[in-house]
DNA sequence: GTTCAGACCGAACGAACGTTCGGACGGCCC
DNA sequence: GGGCCGTCCGAACGTTCGTTCGGTCTGAAC
């Protein structure tokens, strides 16, 4: 027997599921009913609108991933660790919740309003986060800005390319991820035997 | 007096602008018939379908950025070099064509059958492309597959935050993804000066 | 002057959409 | 046992959707 909190949670879930196969737009409440098993008006039992299923799942998604981010980046002191404390969370906590997070990467600008703003508010906190641990690695002549966007771009295109199960392992992603970040593709040997990218063992 | 040839161009471009600004799902043909000043059904005189509007915007678009970055990369002997214009490129054409290429990231997954066939195997193509120019960089343990996705991610989320006429300049950001990518961000002293990354003057 | 094809439009089609409404059912309180 | 609240549903609402149909207009061909 369901709780109610349950109910929601579940139907966030497969919201964020088919959502993530079809797209806000391409699904329709009919779907969400069928996936869930809840019928079509006892969805409104939970929520006001298709929007708010939406922002439910956005606002979830990025308050966990910005909890769990700033858990990882506190256990590092070196700032070179700190990043790449933040890069393997990001793209380990990517591959744990696909749907949630190809709907906050993909469903970016379906809302208006008020939930907008929240959203929004929410992106500029995380995306400060990972300035402010760039800007504390001291290198010459780069914008923390131009490689916060990047290094994002890295990471959100997961979703595009990425199946979990498949013959990569999401450990050995992010660590291909962090290396090719910090050090680059060319990567001169002097690097490649860092501690930060040997300590997950490649 | 317009010509067929283009009318059907300008639909297109048309087109590309408003699916980028409301997406594709978000975006009705009776906008698109606003924004063209074409009549509702006097479109289906030029497309069959709102879905083919979506395919020949991918389809050219994709010919064009490929046949440009096989014009690019020719022009380079050396394999770093070669790499370098690639990334230069596409992100130029990315940032040049802004609403063509957020459509084409951000609708990939739109169009079925035959035409999502014809898409794929442009995409493919491009793909391949980019991971034989990686290939033909001798680096040892590096995955050529995740370091082409890692690098397409980087330059084609550009299209949600990127807004040319800010005080980013096209060439700046092209100069700087293609360091970042290259050397990382750590960017030892010693790969800061090499002739590809100052060959564009930063 | 008639024919004809290409370019284009107004009005309408059936289907699908998000949402609403009135009510049914079951357990808890008095 | 009667009232009540939380949970949930079937049926329908009005709107919007992609697409189609029957037509008009223009300019070239003969």
């Amino acid at each position: 027997m369901p709780t109610a909190d349950n109910r929601l949670d579940t139907l966030l879930a497969d919201a964020a599921r088919i959502f993530a196969e079809r797209g806000f737009h391409g699904t329709s409440m009919r779907d969400l009913s069928r996936a869930s098993g809840l019928s079509l008006s006892g969805i409104y039992h939970y929520v006001e609108s298709k929007h708010e299923l939406l922002f439910l799942i956005q606002e979830r998604c990025f308050a966990e991933v910005i909890r769990g981010a700033r858990e990882a980046v506190a256990q590092e002191a070196d700032p070179e660790a700190r990043l790449g404390a933040f890069v393997r969370h990001h793209v380990g906590f990517f591959t744990g919740h696909m749907p949630e997070m190809k709907v906050l990467s993909h469903e970016a600008e379906e809302l208006t309003g008020i939930m907008a703003t929240a959203i929004r508010a929410r992106k500029r906190e995380y995306v400060a986060f990972l300035t402010e641990l760039l800007e504390q690695v001291d290198v010459p002549n780069v914008s923390p800005h131009i490689a916060a966007y990047a290094l994002f771009g890295m990471m959100n295109w997961i979703y595009t390319w990425y199946r979990p199960g498949g013959d990569i392992p999401p450990a050995h992603l992010a660590d291909e991820i962090a290396r090719l970040f910090l050090d680059g593709y060319l990567q001169p040997e002097s690097h490649a035997a860092r501690p930060l990218a040997a300590s997950h063992g490649g």
